[in-house]
DNA sequence: GAAAAAGTGTGTCAACTGGTATATTTTGGG
DNA sequence: CCCAAAATATACCAGTTGACACACTTTTTC
């Protein structure tokens, strides 16, 4: 908190209109630095989609990384208020040593959230867009892993830990992380390539339904896998050729 | 082609001179806008990494558009030559009528092969980079759609044609679709978020053997998932209780 | 070997960028 | 009501951007 000094804005005085104003700001920029990138998006467009003049931009946050840097702190705490639920019933689960059935089920959920976030959040487009551009290289990327951390790493050592349980493996080995995040890229593959997904599909967008029915391709596929992981654990790694595992199908 | 004749410099000219500087010029490019994304690299620095000066650029493309727009045609030719003989070998085992395994063979192929072109082709740091911007939005991205769909198109179909007959659903099916992709996912993931799987993995680099791990792991995954269709083909949805085809594996 | 085409270099422009200095207005507590 | 802090607005700067006009050199062709 040492930077907020640096700011003429006081972030926490009871002063209401600023907060507003500066949420506008975060609002806009989002947006902008999604469909443009860090350097494309201007802060005069910014300002000007936000309802303001360019300079409030340095007097709110100094300097355009720091509004950038807003952002990422925005979408992170929105992340995390929608997940944090179910990444804390898999680390009790985990925890507690709870079953193959229950570590699958919580494992699933975490999934299902993220989807459910991903795609019926409130200006989730904007926001998917930012955390692409990010992906994609753009942005002070120093900044973003720094606040980003704080959601993902918890997250995907959770996932990562019941992969490792199913595997017989520990939860930072190699392969454990691996599979982990093959499972993950599942679903992530919707979030970064939706325009791909829409034209694909022939969809104009991604109303209930069509969630619901991504949300149980995901969660059937990713039970399945984690099922073959249990069903295939102590097995000889190099001979996978015959039927490791017969009644592995739930 | 009719836009060709905008251009002064003619492409299919006997002079090979211009074919070397042009060669130069989106190498640079595809290295700079993926770094920076479209509006972030400059068409200076662009032309100053070529080796040659900014005019040059107006010269052999028109535009900064046309640069990027050659940009994306290198690579997908880049891309297609990498991938058409394991698409074609699996078209060929579809209209042939193969056997379930020979077709989660042919599929297992087709992302073996992706994965080795996006992790060892020379210069593949770069098109990665470009490859990353442009999913996010970056860059003139209708250009891009119609000229990435003569790989992207042919590539997919051919896997969603497979997955559908594993599945016993038409290829053009929601399901058949969505479960494609979620497996292509699996892949995806390590090249439009590799520096999350670097740094999550430890690893600074991807060299040989961590190459062969992930591929061994998604080449695994992914045949588990397809016979993992195949035994729930025709099932009732609901009630995937019993073992329904223990012959159909493998 | 000269004319024409292809390619390269120099200088310049208007537009836009992020940022600053500096008013002016609005707000809230005494 | 007053006044200091907070918030908004105006004018401006130096640097960079993409593009262009035009002169120059090299290569090909007849």
């Amino acid at each position: 908190m040492a930077r907020a000094a640096k700011h003429r804005h006081a972030a926490d005085s009871g002063y209401q209109r600023g907060e507003e104003t500066r949420m506008r700001i975060i609002t806009a920029a989002i947006k902008l630095f999604g469909e443009r990138g860090f350097e494309g998006a201007s802060t005069r467009d910014i300002a000007t989609n936000a309802g303001v003049n360019a300079p409030a931009l340095q007097y709110y946050f100094d300097s355009k990384e720091g509004v950038y840097l807003a952002c990422v702190e925005h979408i992170v705490s929105l992340i995390w208020e929608a997940l944090s639920e179910a990444v804390e019933r898999a680390e009790a689960a985990v925890r507690r040593g709870a079953g193959d059935d229950e570590l699958i089920d919580a494992f699933c959920e975490i999934q299902a959230q993220l989807a459910e976030f991903m795609f019926t959040s409130r200006s989730a487009d904007d926001w998917r867009l930012f955390m692409a551009q990010q992906q994609a290289g753009s942005g002070p990327i120093a900044g973003f892993q720094i606040i980003y951390q704080r959601v993902s790493k918890r997250m995907s050592e959770a996932m990562a830990t019941i992969v490792g349980r199913l595997l017989g493996r520990p939860a930072n080995d190699d392969e454990t992380l691996l599979r982990t995040m093959a499972l993950s890229g599942q679903l992530m593959v919707f979030q970064v390539a939706r325009r791909t997904v829409l034209t694909k599909l022939d969809w104009d967008s991604i109303n209930a339904e069509r969630l619901a029915l991504i949300k149980r391709v995901i969660r059937e596929q990713t039970a399945a896998l984690m099922r073959w992981m249990l069903a295939s654990r102590g097995a000889a790694r190099p001979a996978p050729r015959r039927p490791a595992g017969r009644r592995a199908i739930q």
